[in-house]
DNA sequence: CAGCATCCATGACGATACTG
DNA sequence: CAGTATCGTCATGGATGCTG
């Protein structure tokens, strides 16, 4: 608690007074939301989109919207608790809609909200990077290891 | 904008342990590299991207080379630990570099990769959408939330 | 300053069984 | 078909103490 650098956390940042410089330059930055502070919003997206499932089932719905078991045929591994638990995150965060057909059986398709479509420019830039990068990462992985065994 | 198809890097293995037959077959016959493909090694860098630090960090080091000291004191709430471990598993990887000097105390700093610079382009446009759209976000969650708590 | 080693709580996740 | 409910496991990661 001495180093005292940033505000302490567990609240969303409040109209605390700047009492110093730094401070006064951490509630400038978090007029936009700074992902660097501990207790910005901005984290829980980060962990939304760190999760395991989340990216690959926008980058699916980003393509076309679908119905829960073509999603689940469609991602492989993804067990059926997974796919409903994260499909109800995304729903709430307003990136995913999710439309019932009262057939029978019934009859559920997800799709990708115009709010997710903006963030899958991101997503498709980052999965393009791994798909064409991932070579050089196995490389510098092979050399890490090769010089960590030597010693 | 979107093509819907990624490129084709060709890293089809077989080291991982598939499933079940059903999925060999799925991963077999995608000529094109599939993320959704339990047995893909790109589902390895979503990991990475993943965890609770990575992103942050790179962050940080795509504007400037870092101490471990600042890297510490800039991101909020991360632990020596984790810092130490991220840190590693990223040189690892090859996005990071570490470079030591011998003074006395010992100076540490880090810095980004052209790998990683690469990468960052999509990192930088998913935290700008995070900061930027995280109200609409908030939003969603409240009225979510709401139609939930009538029920 | 920049770590490493250890212990331990949490919760993410998978497997399984059951339902409208 | 598209879930809900429950249980168990295991990795993630925080806290703490020690070191060159």
């Amino acid at each position: 608690m001495q180093d005292g650098t940033f505000p302490s956390p567990g609240h969303l940042q409040e109209t605390t007074l700047p009492i110093n410089a730094k401070q006064v330059r951490v509630a400038a930055i978090s007029a936009r939301g700074d992902a660097f502070a501990a207790d910005c919003p901005t984290r829980k997206l980060l962990d939304r989109i760190g999760d395991k499932w989340s990216v690959l089932i926008l980058l699916l719905l980003g393509d076309a919207d679908m119905r829960f078991s073509d999603l689940k045929r469609r991602i492989g591994g993804v067990s059926q608790k997974m796919l409903t638990q994260t499909l109800r995150s995304l729903e709430r965060d307003g990136l995913v809609t999710r439309r019932v057909e009262a057939t029978v059986p019934v009859t559920v398709t997800y799709g990708a909200t115009p709010l997710a479509r903006d963030l899958l420019a991101a997503l498709r830039l980052m999965i393009d990077w791994a798909e064409t990068r991932m070579p050089e990462v196995a490389t510098a992985q092979a050399r890490y290891d090769a010089r960590d065994a030597v010693k």
